[in-house]
DNA sequence: TACAATATGTCCTATTTCGGACATATCAAG
DNA sequence: CTTGATATGTCCGAAATAGGACATATTGTA
């Protein structure tokens, strides 16, 4: 018996090609809302978003937006345990901005040049 | 002498990581707007969006989103030529529709699960 | 008649990415 | 005193993807 996909499906698989491919977006945007380490940033995504990060894959990156200047990073210990808290840059912000700016851009009606 | 990445760099590595990306979303947008054959889907996207689509990605693409049900072809002779055309389906119409809100939820401000 | 453009397709390897394993340390609860 | 949660990191093999090469056919132009 032939069962045709749903629609829904498609949608769910485009977001989490999202999730995926936009990670760094993602986590920029949760440091935003209010600075957070690496374990909270996991806990939280899956939480809110239900997507599961892999830690393997969120701290090289939150080492590479520090190096890009999207991140700065300050030690905190809390009851004896090290956390490495991320706040957002300005520059960081003026990404996001960008970003959206480009997100509008793609929800314009497409025009072919003449 | 240390030169520091202009933010402009990062946002057109967003673009590109968006093609790259969601080249099927592009495909689609681009037959919406008029039906279109393989070859000159390239020489479009090209043309106008700056973006060299390989044919051995663009054919296989294609298929599958004939497959999913998104697009139909019809075969077309011109001078001699064999062109397969495709339009959008209303499926596909319905998946783009879907996407943009998928877009417009992106553009939402970020709130975290209480 | 040879070359560029139009037109569609597959194949295979190199590169990239993914995701589980390895590694280590503290604290709280049972 | 052991297990689970908190916390941060690296490494490496497998899986997926990218992109150039291979393949073929017609038409238009120099």
């Amino acid at each position: 018996m032939e069962r045709e996909t749903l629609i829904e499906t498609f949608i769910e698989e485009i977001r989490q090609r999202f999730a995926r491919v936009f990670l760094d977006v993602l986590v920029l945007k949760l440091v935003q809302i209010e600075p957070m380490w690496g374990y909270r940033i996991i806990k939280e995504t899956e939480r809110t978003f239900g997507v599961k990060l892999r830690h393997s894959a969120l701290y090289p990156l939150l080492h590479s937006l520090e190096v890009k200047g999207f991140l700065r990073s300050r030690r905190e210990v809390k009851k004896g345990r090290v956390r490495k808290v991320y706040d957002i840059t300005s520059k960081g912000i003026q990404f996001i901005d960008f970003y959206h700016d480009f997100l509008r851009e793609q929800l314009q009606t497409l025009k072919l040049k003449k």
